[in-house]
DNA sequence: GTGGTCTAGACCACA
DNA sequence: GTGGTCTAGACCACT
């Protein structure tokens, strides 16, 4: 994985650790890896990682068993509540940032589905 | 003003100069208040204003008449530019973090919609 | 039983089998059950119950019969002693947290009274 | 200051710190030391302050400005509640253990009282 | 100068 | 083996 500079490496990190389990690479009460062996995926010194799995049983969507391993919450309802919850923020910047642009909102539909036929 | 705590605060204060002038609020020619000026209004430190104007410069945005204060410039395609970079930024930004949520073009188009229809 | 995750699993088992002694539940001479049906019991590694009972024989609260099983010990004073010694510990503890905030004697009274006359 | 050992060390400077701002020793508005200052002061490393920071900044007790420094938060509730919830989690603990113990109501308040005059 | 992040490496308690 | 804490020291962005 490659990291963007400007955004710290955790972040990232609990990112794409978000993502996998939104979209059902790791599920509820799956055990994450060690931190010690995620620090090496991630080529990253195992502190940045212990802050990562800090941070997610802090955000309720990890438990951590002492001694044992940090799992992924088995409550029904976090996938769904963490996808609704990332994908609402992402939603609210984008249409604050752009209608400060002066964009109506016939122009935001279209300008969104104008990129998204456009390929690029 | 209230600043994001997250995001430097020169940036904050770059980009609410940029977006007065997508939206015409300063023109081309106008001149920008004293680096001081506006350190009084954004109680913030001079420094920081000293390096907001610094960058607005660096990106061709306004120029400096020594003596006499900074200016927006007067090229004609440089609003229109700034706005359309901008905006082409945002969009991106958005539709790459979206569909890493598991997002289809068409639930876009529609999650957008509804939000913009749905009102606040 | 669910558990604590900020205090060692194994003080909590240590300290729910001194309440069931100090309430009478279990009684000087009776027998402990077994570390591998307790551990069933309290889902846990036997390992954990194993550092239980060595901890608990440390104090002097069990002996161990090779064997046989472990027992609680039938010193009369034991269970008198080891209730004085937990309130004397909570108590102090207590005392000394309340002050640190500014609490005078007369308030700590009032305010375990109104706790108290309050129910939960 | 003297750290016991059972406990993290920045889990007593936070509560030391907290303590103050209960007590008065530090007022809403206030700046702390910087990081590097109270490192000194607590014998400690800056690492280990700067989670004491962070912590507090999570706690909505200071907020941090960049390159500035962190402050007590001017909310005017915040000591008040800060008092009123450290307290009570000190008395429901200490209440949840005595009576655990199988003191009753009466003998809760006569203990402590006893306590309280007998000074130790 | 101030806080934020990161690496390297160590020690510890826990299961 | 697993997570939790800590030290030492470095670099960076921000004010």
């Amino acid at each position: 994985m490659k990291f963007d500079n400007k955004i710290p490496i955790y972040m990232q990190i609990i990112n794409s650790i978000k993502i996998d389990i939104i979209n059902g690479k790791v599920k509820p009460g799956d055990k994450l890896p060690s931190i010690r062996e995620m620090a090496v995926n991630y080529k990253v010194n195992p502190n940045t990682l212990q802050r990562v799995y800090q941070e997610l049983e802090r955000e309720d969507i990890t438990y951590t068993q002492r001694g044992t391993g940090s799992f992924i919450k088995e409550d029904g309802n976090m996938v769904k509540s963490l996808k609704k919850e990332m994908a609402r923020e992402v939603i609210e910047n984008f249409i604050q940032s752009i209608k400060s642009f002066g964009f109506s909102d016939d122009e935001i539909v279209n300008v969104i589905r104008e990129r998204l036929e456009g390929g690029e």
